[in-house]
DNA sequence: GTTGTGACACATT
DNA sequence: AAATGTGCCACAA
């Protein structure tokens, strides 16, 4: 078994694991996934993104909170409004990451 | 098998 | 403060 849980789907793991309402950044993902150096992996992984139903790439930003300009998976607007259904307050590209920022202890 | 690139993060200049 | 360089890992050619 175990049949190499191989990079992807430990972020996807992750990422799926992110509540409603929060944000979490590569490198929280990363971390999460067992390695901050992963960050780099997590936007690949987002990026081939096979299940965009459970992993909401709009939920993971960068360190600063800012979507990347390649974001833009259907329109950067788009991503603004999909979290802000969620309650994230969105400008533009960037959340408060001090007030939105998925930590795992809440959960 | 090696090289190059990439939806990042951190350190240093 | 901003820009650049480096580190790390995975995938494509």
């Amino acid at each position: 078994m175990a049949q190499e849980k191989n990079s992807y789907e430990k972020i996807y793991e992750v990422v799926r694991q992110i509540p409603k309402g929060c944000v979490a950044t590569y490198g929280q993902v990363a971390a999460l996934a067992g390695n901050c150096r992963w960050a780099r992996v997590v936007g690949y992984a987002l990026h081939v993104n096979p299940d965009p139903e459970g992993i909401p790439c709009y939920r993971v930003v960068n360190r600063e909170g800012r979507l990347s300009d390649a974001f833009a998976f259907g329109g950067v607007n788009r991503q603004k409004l999909l979290l802000e259904e969620e309650g994230v307050t969105v400008h533009e590209n960037h959340v408060d990451l001090s007030t939105f920022q998925w930590k795992k202890s809440v959960f």
